[in-house]
DNA sequence: ACCCAGGGTCATA
DNA sequence: TATGACCATGGG
């Protein structure tokens, strides 16, 4: 039953080695990343951190009070630089004000909070349950959605596939932020080198 | 000249 | 609930 996902779990433990994903020195600089590579490669998105990094040392009051125009030449590496300056703001509010009260939520009642925020999507929200609320669960990003696909033969929206793997397995905080790294670098490979879509064929 | 990358919002049916 | 247009940059 539960035994497929942690199997390929392993599997791919054992292929990639740790990933130990948010890469960032500062909960600031993470908070950054995760809205500036949203729909962009990471290189693009290391770019406007390494411009914020320069200008503002990651000190989160700083970014806020930062004029829009000034934040969004930072930014521009990264694209959609109109909207992210918003998105920027919102999420280290979030942090600055309001983590303490949301941290007492339960997860289901904490990522219905997130998905409030202007910039905080599904993905978003998901990831933030992993990285910054050290909560278990399943970002059914691109990545995902197409390896499941190919195990399964079916196509899943994302709360779908969100649904089901998570009650389908039962990953600690720790094993579900390696698990969403797993599955991002290994999608990043050509061509399936551990023949995946063979070796684990099964339903959800 | 395309297509994609660690998405989200808004309008539409 | 679920598609499609739009947003902007950089690399292949």
């Amino acid at each position: 039953m539960k035994k497929n996902l942690h199997q390929l779990y392993l599997t791919l433990a054992d292929y990639l080695g740790p990933q130990n994903w948010w890469p960032a020195d500062s909960v600031t600089e993470m908070l950054c990343g995760m809205i500036l590579v949203q729909n962009t490669n990471w290189d693009s998105a290391a770019r406007s951190l390494e411009n914020l990094r320069q200008v503002t040392a990651f000190d989160a009051s700083v970014i806020r009070r930062l004029p829009s125009e000034q934040l969004e030449h930072l930014i521009r590496p990264s694209g959609f630089y109109h909207a992210k300056v918003k998105y920027l703001k919102n999420i280290l509010t979030m942090y600055q004000d309001h983590f303490q009260e949301l941290s007492r939520l339960q997860t289901p009642a904490l990522r219905h909070e997130l998905l409030k925020i202007p910039g905080i999507g599904a993905e978003t929200a998901d990831v933030l349950l992993l990285y910054l609320f050290d909560r278990s669960a399943f970002v059914a990003d691109a990545y995902a959605r197409k390896l499941f696909r190919k195990l399964t033969g079916q196509n899943f929206t994302y709360e779908q596939l969100k649904l089901k793997v998570e009650l389908q397995s039962d990953f600690s905080p720790i094993e579900a932020q390696e698990f969403h790294a797993f599955i991002d670098e290994y999608g990043k490979l050509k061509d399936d080198p551990l023949n995946l879509a063979e070796r684990f064929r099964f339903e959800l």
